[in-house]
RNA sequence: GGGGCCGUGGGGUAGCUUGGUAUCCUACGGGCUUUGGGAGCCUGAGACUCCGGUUCAAAUCCGGACGGCCCCA
């Protein structure tokens, strides 16, 4: 196994083909071959926001892959942003399609059209809709597990207000949901309001959750974007107000992928591989038997407990592997419990805990395995959590000049805004402004120029 | 956008300079045996990315396509 803080993008490759999350050798560029425990942990992802979301009353929907021409084409800048990255659909069997389709590289244009018809009145907003779907997007620069692909396993919200203040409220609303997603996937953050010339296309404006991998390099793990009436003045979404006259709505939406999986794997991960959040984990507890008599039956004993109590739990009861190579590959997978028990826990009803990121072992009665069980998972998802916030502080780094910009990881310092100074520094340095930092009042001079400017985010990013 | 490196069983590789029999590790099937931190022995199956060229003969040399990796903008 590869050494995860010398050689990250070695390692990254290794754990994903190892614990086998995909299987790298489809051969079309940037396509993912999702395998069954790869799958499973990012359809537990994915349970974990529709469950987010639903509480705040979204209702999940889902929208065709194929967009023609003419809604993609509104003529607004929206467009222009993904104009060089859409995959085109221009054939039906051998005949040429009178009109273009062109694949999704998001849901604006396929879904804004059918918001024109649905909203008719005042008492039709807010509408908040979501999906999970595949969008494609045609990157040209070099594809990565997870992290920059061509099919993207795709959230998106889309939502439709009566004035911006409830459509600002919603942003609110949106930091509030990621808090909680966040937490269960232990995931360290900052919030970044991207530079104009590098918002969403179409956007007012666009927050950004960033986080940061072993390399160094920021990881982009989610969005949400402030639309004001850009979208609803284009694609003609009106509602009549109670006064009897006409108004655009107000639009946001937010965005995330399989890049929480990427942040995941990056930043829990250690030399024996994956390290997953109690949460996510495909197997939340592992039982692995040490042959001897009465054992099997013991083993699946506490399996049966442990399910009713909604534990996913299995026993690896392979009979071709020896109880050491069963805890070196269960840790590998990133399985957050292993229970190890043979005779000699058989003989004194107990059982031994091992915790996938908390050295040593502890011994438990048998009768108190529902309680010490959930209770163990709770400690390690709290240890995650810690660990990730100490390493993401480690890689902060406060810079008052442009020579302090050497460190690895991200650099908070004053900025005046500018794409002049921005440049400037990205030329100098390699790393690029990733916007202000949300909910930072803290004013200065700009590392560059000089002039009053906020505490803004640089990095060199994924 | 520009440049460089590379494609050999499922994975990792040797062989390529100097053309001729394809190496090892791992994973996989069968058998015996073992099991409290990656066991051992026996045995079996499995590969030169594709298309074209040179040649008596191509994994090896030449051209192209496709795919992968890295660096710079």
């Amino acid at each position: 196994m590869e050494n995860k803080k010398e050689n990250f993008s070695e390692w990254y490759n290794e754990i994903i083909t190892l614990a086998e999350l995909s299987d790298k050798r489809y051969p079309v560029k940037g396509m993912n071959v999702w395998l069954p425990y790869g799958w499973k942990i990012m359809s537990l992802i994915d349970s974990i926001v529709r469950k987010a979301v639903d509480k705040k009353n979204f209702q999940e929907v889902n929208f065709p892959i194929l967009i023609g021409r003419s809604m993609l084409e509104v003529e607004f800048e929206h467009i222009r942003g993904f104009e060089n990255e859409i995959y085109w659909v221009t054939k039906g069997g051998k005949e040429n399609l009178e009109e273009e389709l062109a694949l999704r590289p998001t849901s604006e244009s396929a879904m804004y059209p059918m918001f024109s018809l649905w909203v008719r009145s005042h008492a039709d907003l807010p509408l908040k809709i979501y999906q999970i779907v595949s969008v494609y997007r045609y990157e040209t620069k070099h594809t990565r597990s997870f992290i920059r692909i061509r099919e993207i396993h795709f959230f998106e919200a889309h939502t439709a207000h009566a004035t911006y203040e409830d459509a600002e409220a919603q942003m609110d609303q949106y930091k509030e949901i990621w808090r909680e997603i966040s937490s269960q996937l232990c995931l360290p953050y900052f919030y970044d309001q991207r530079p104009d010339w590098d918002k969403f296309p179409g956007a007012k404006y666009t927050i950004a959750f960033d986080t940061v991998l072993p390399s160094g390099r920021s990881l982009q793990i989610g969005t949400i974007h402030q639309y004001g009436t850009n979208f609803s003045k284009n694609y003609d979404i009106k509602y009549l107000k109670e006064d009897g006259s006409f108004d655009y709505v107000h639009q946001t939406t937010y965005g995330m992928s399989e890049r929480l999986l990427a942040a995941i794997i990056g930043i829990h991960g250690d030399d024996k591989g994956l390290v997953l959040p109690p949460d996510v984990a495909p197997i939340q507890v592992i039982i692995i038997p040490i042959p001897g008599s009465g054992v099997l039956e013991y083993a699946r004993d506490v399996e049966n407990t442990l399910s009713t109590i909604n534990i996913r739990v299995k026993v690896d009861d392979r009979e071709n592997y020896t109880p050491g190579y069963k805890f070196n590959d269960w840790e590998m997978r990133g399985v957050p419990l292993r229970i190890e028990v043979g005779e000699r826990e058989v003989k004194n009803r107990t059982l031994t805990l091992s915790m996938r990121n908390i050295p040593g072992k502890v011994t438990i009665e048998r009768s108190k395995v529902i309680y010490e069980v959930p209770d163990a998972l709770i400690r390690i998802r709290e240890k995650m959590m810690d660990d990730a916030q100490k390493v993401f502080r480690d890689h902060v780094f406060r810079a008052s000049k442009l020579e302090d910009f050497t460190n690895e990881g991200l650099i908070t310092a004053f900025w005046c805004g500018s794409k002049e100074c921005s440049d400037r520094i990205e030329s100098e340095t390699e790393k690029s402004a990733l916007g202000f930092m949300v909910g930072s009042n803290e004013t200065g001079k700009c590392v560059v120029c000089g002039k009053e400017g906020r505490l803004a985010v640089f990095s060199k990013s994924y």
